[in-house]
DNA sequence: CCCTGGTCCCAACTT
DNA sequence: GGGACCAGGG
């Protein structure tokens, strides 16, 4: 009956192999996460391993999670208890939130506390890490233009990263600039440990610190977990190889499994030699080899095998797939950046059409070097009316909106964190100004007190001005009102007149087991949850959340349940027979943007922005409920917070996904496009001039590649803005490219055959004036040109069908959407028109240049020129007395004059 | 103290 | 395209 059968002999062997050390080469799309998840299986089904001491190690939660998933599907109803699949940093976490104050060093002067972080310490994120530099600097009267933040962060990364301590940092530091680093990273550690706080770079390292230096501890971890998994093995860092190697403990039963062609994360400290010397770790290690590809067509595999071939620094693999042929890689060779997009859109379109007749779900995926690209894949999506999902970039967490709550959270649950502090001490404004802060500053600086006991300490002893105290007091109260609620101590309840409906009236009972994280976080059973959801990444279906089933575990749904019914009323809130409910962060953060009248202050704006700010804050309450479901406490909640991650929201349902190349890795889609592969982008600029770097870059491009299951198509922009406003810039095209092997490529269209001798004359914002666009005089190039405003302007409003028939002289440019079309008509390809929507102009609005209106303030004006599209258009008017004024169209009252 | 608007400078990948 | 910072007026 077995499972087993479903594997080739290589991975069959890389399953039973069980005992000692186990190194599994596995090449792209080699079935790897089937084997760690048969594996897993395996150990419980066919060893009798208890299945809580089985720990697998990923790199981001989403992987954790679906290998989660995998494994239940297979041994599923076997036993409650679960293997701990999670993340580097997250299980760090854990570790350290049961064990860290064993790092505490005992106060050398008697009578003092210990010095070290509390199970209290908060995470900080970029951000926060930024500001305790800058704040550093400023201190020491240092430049912040000479030696910026950034450099100096990144690093202090590099030395963490590579396990250097301040002083080893600057005994091999050749210059003053590294000594002045050194000393920075001596003072930002002692910020973060005043202020009871780690960042990302700690997590791992107090970990393993905290597993080196007590042997309690590690024991515990070594008694616990008899088998152990590492994934994506070749981008472990130092301190990720060690705590690999402290967990393995006597054992050895360390499965690791990774690809050395798919180094991407040296930049973070991933450190190669981790997986090329294995064997030298591990001289009893097995190595097992995947080569069979299960995932591309020949074409494919062969394509990006050609280019990563160029590598010297790899073991060399012989990769090799049962899909004979396949299509061909396509390429494309777009005139700008925006026709890049336009092409892939409208390829996309096509390919969805196909897909859908031949009955396959469409899957596709626009991959690029640069977070930026996808802007205009975004745009060009979005005219052809298509519905895509971006992963990465600005996450919802680093919404300022989002920052502040979570500031507040993490005041109320850590006061001493003097960063989230100054975040939210006059946020929303509420008089506290910059000499009041700067008294408080030094105040802490001379007594050595936490901005928050000096706080208290300035308005114990009146040191401001009245006003400024009151202020204080007023801020100083909501953050003891709101640590009250949570500790079920608070005796009045808040008023509830926010937007967000009542809050929940806080509980008068004492914190207890359920949710309580000085209690439940330590016990063993805290990795039972360790595959998480968050927020709107829930991937269970709200029917099994509503009837607790879906974790199975009987005893911590019945609580759960008991805890809703309780909080929501319907049950008696007096009994002692369960324990009793603990107020939720959900009900803390619904306190706050009560007190603090921010979402009432965001509506009086009345603005599209205040709107979709408003709608975040209820999106965080919503996840904050989603995590009292789960049980969680405060602390818990602000990890998944502080460790979620850009990858950790793809939705594999999505059938248009746009990412970087880095997120990319370990998905697979039917059709892939590769953008921007250019020199200087891909590879990138900053990495052109060291070899090595190089190696990563063309990593990455084979990284990017195997991700195509069908159709992979490359694709490149002759000119390309690097910034909004500047001067496109011609390009050269990537040295990958040429890597290829010609004979499979098949080109889509070249620039020959498009428009041979046009000036550019525009930038592909569809509005801009046509006498103004720059121009390259090289007759050699050859591009469309956007060089009539008057039909991007209709195009814009949707009457891009009319247009389509009026250009049909050959002669003309290709300069737009419509000519485009045009243009690939008459080869006999086809090339569909976007859909826009239909937008109709509404009365006064639409404004056109040359149309005189009136403004209440400016008086009358002529419009100058038009940019964007519907109401969020922006309009220049050109106003007699006030002289060239940009409005937003649906803003500004104009009228027509 | 707070808000606004202008200007400057930046722009790799991410737990 | 946008975030950070600063000057100036309310």
């Amino acid at each position: 009956m077995s499972f087993l059968d479903k594997l080739n002999p290589q991975q069959r062997e890389a399953v039973e192999t069980t005992e000692g050390p186990v190194l599994i080469l596995a090449g792209a799309g080699s079935g790897k996460t089937r084997v760690i998840t048969y594996r897993i299986a395996y150990l419980i089904e066919h060893k009798g391993v208890m299945p809580e001491s089985i720990l697998a190690m990923t790199f981001t939660n989403k992987a954790a999670a679906e290998m989660g998933e995998r494994v239940e599907k297979l041994v599923g109803g076997l036993s409650i208890a679960k293997p701990v699949i999670s993340t580097f940093h997250s299980f760090c976490v854990r570790v350290l939130r049961r064990d860290i104050e064993a790092l505490q060093i005992s106060s050398a002067t008697p009578g003092q506390p210990p010095s070290g972080h509390t199970k209290k310490f908060v995470i900080y994120d970029e951000s926060d890490m930024q500001s305790v530099v800058k704040g550093v600097m400023r201190r020491l009267g240092l430049d912040d233009k000479q030696l910026t933040p950034r450099t100096v962060l990144s690093r202090i990364s590099w030395a963490k990263n590579h396990m250097l301590d301040p002083q080893e940092l600057y005994l091999q530091s050749a210059d003053q600039k590294t000594e002045k680093i050194a000393h920075l990273f001596e003072e930002y550690r002692k910020e973060l440990r005043k202020a009871n706080a780690l960042d990302f770079d700690d997590l791992l390292l107090e970990a393993t610190r905290l597993l080196k230096t007590s042997s309690q501890v590690r024991e515990y971890y070594n008694r616990r977990f008899q088998y152990l998994l590492i994934d994506e093995y070749q981008d472990t860092n130092r301190p990720q190889y060690e705590l690999m190697r402290m967990l393995a403990g006597e054992r050895h039963n360390v499965c690791a499994v990774g690809d050395e062609d798919q180094s991407i994360y040296s930049w973070r400290g991933a450190d190669i030699r981790n997986i090329l010397e294995f064997e030298k770790d591990f001289p009893e290690a097995k190595i097992i080899r995947l080569e069979q590809n299960y995932r591309s067509t020949q074409n494919i595999l062969q394509a990006a095998s050609s280019v990563v071939a160029n590598n010297v620094r790899r073991k060399g693999k012989n990769l090799w797939t049962s899909r004979q042929g396949g299509t061909k890689i396509g390429y494309y060779e777009a005139p700008d950046g925006e026709n890049e997009a336009l092409f892939a859109a409208d390829h996309v379109t096509k390919y969805m059409r196909e897909a859908a007749q031949r009955g396959e779900t469409p899957r596709a995926a626009v991959l690029y070097r640069t977070n930026s690209q996808s802007r205009l894949f975004e745009e060009a999506m979005r005219r052809y009316g298509l519905k895509y999902k971006v992963v990465g970039g600005f996450s919802f967490y680093e919404r300022s909106e989002i920052k502040d709550m979570i500031s507040y959270l993490k005041v109320i649950h850590n006061p001493a964190d003097s960063i989230s502090l100054l975040r939210v001490i006059n946020t929303p404004t509420r008089g506290i100004g910059k000499s009041t802060i700067e008294t408080i500053e030094r105040l802490a600086l001379e007594t050595g007190l936490s901005l928050w006991d000096a706080l208290g300490e300035a308005i114990r002893r009146q040191l401001l001005p009245q006003r400024s105290l009151a202020a204080l007091k007023s801020f100083q109260q909501l953050i003891l009102d709101a640590q009250a609620i949570l500790s079920g101590t608070f005796a009045q309840g808040p008023e509830p007149n926010a937007g967000l409906g009542a809050a929940t009236a806080p509980s008068e009972s004492e914190p207890d087991g359920v949710a309580d994280g000085d209690a439940a976080a330590f016990e063993p059973d805290e990795f039972e949850n360790t595959g998480f959801h968050f927020g709107g990444a829930y991937n269970g279906t709200d029917e099994e959340a509503a009837n607790g089933e879906s974790g199975g575990e009987a005893p911590a749904a019945a609580i759960e349940a008991i805890a809703r019914e309780v909080l929501t009323g319907a049950s008696n809130p007096a009994s002692d027979a369960f324990p009793a409910p603990v107020v939720s962060t959900a009900d803390v953060l619904k306190f706050l943007i009560d007190r603090t009248g921010y979402i009432k202050i965001l509506e009086t704006e009345d603005t599209p922005e205040a709107f979709s700010r408003i709608e975040n804050l209820r999106e965080l309450v919503n996840a904050a409920m989603d995590s009292r479901d789960r049980g969680e406490s405060l602390d818990q909640f602000l990890d998944h917070a502080a460790l979620i991650s850009d990858v950790d929201d793809y939705d594999e349902r999505s059938q248009i996904t746009l990412m970087s190349l880095h997120a990319a890795k370990g998905l697979e889609f039917p059709l892939v496009f590769l953008s921007g592969l250019e020199e200087g982008l891909f590879p990138h600029s900053r990495t052109m001039l060291q070899p090595e770097e190089v190696e990563e870059e063309r990593r990455l491009c084979y990284v990017g590649m195997t991700r195509a299951m069908d159709q992979l198509i490359l694709t490149r922009a002759v000119y390309r803005r690097r910034y909004g406003t500047d001067l496109p810039e011609a390009s050269v095209p990537s040295r990958f490219l040429e890597e290829v092997p010609a004979p499979l490529i098949e080109e889509l269209g070249t620039r020959r055959t498009m428009n041979a001798g046009r000036a550019y004359a525009g930038t592909g914002t569809y509005a801009r004036p046509a006498a103004r666009g720059a121009v390259h005089d090289d007759p050699g190039q050859s591009h469309y040109s956007y060089e009539d405003e008057d039909q991007s302007a209709n195009w814009n409003r949707g009457k891009a069908a009319e247009n389509r028939t009026k250009t049909t002289a050959p002669a003309k440019p290709y300069n737009s959407i419509e000519n485009i079309a045009e243009f690939f008509a008459s080869r006999g390809k086809k090339f569909t028109v976007p859909k826009v929507p239909l937008e109709e102009p509404t009365g006064k609005r639409g404004f056109r240049p040359g149309q005189k209106v009136r403004h209440p303030k400016y008086g009358e004006g002529t419009v100058y020129q038009r940019e964007g599209e519907g109401e969020e258009a922006k309009i220049t008017v050109q106003f007699p007395r006030f002289g060239l004024k940009k409005l937003v169209e649906k803003y500004a009252q104009l009228e027509r004059a």
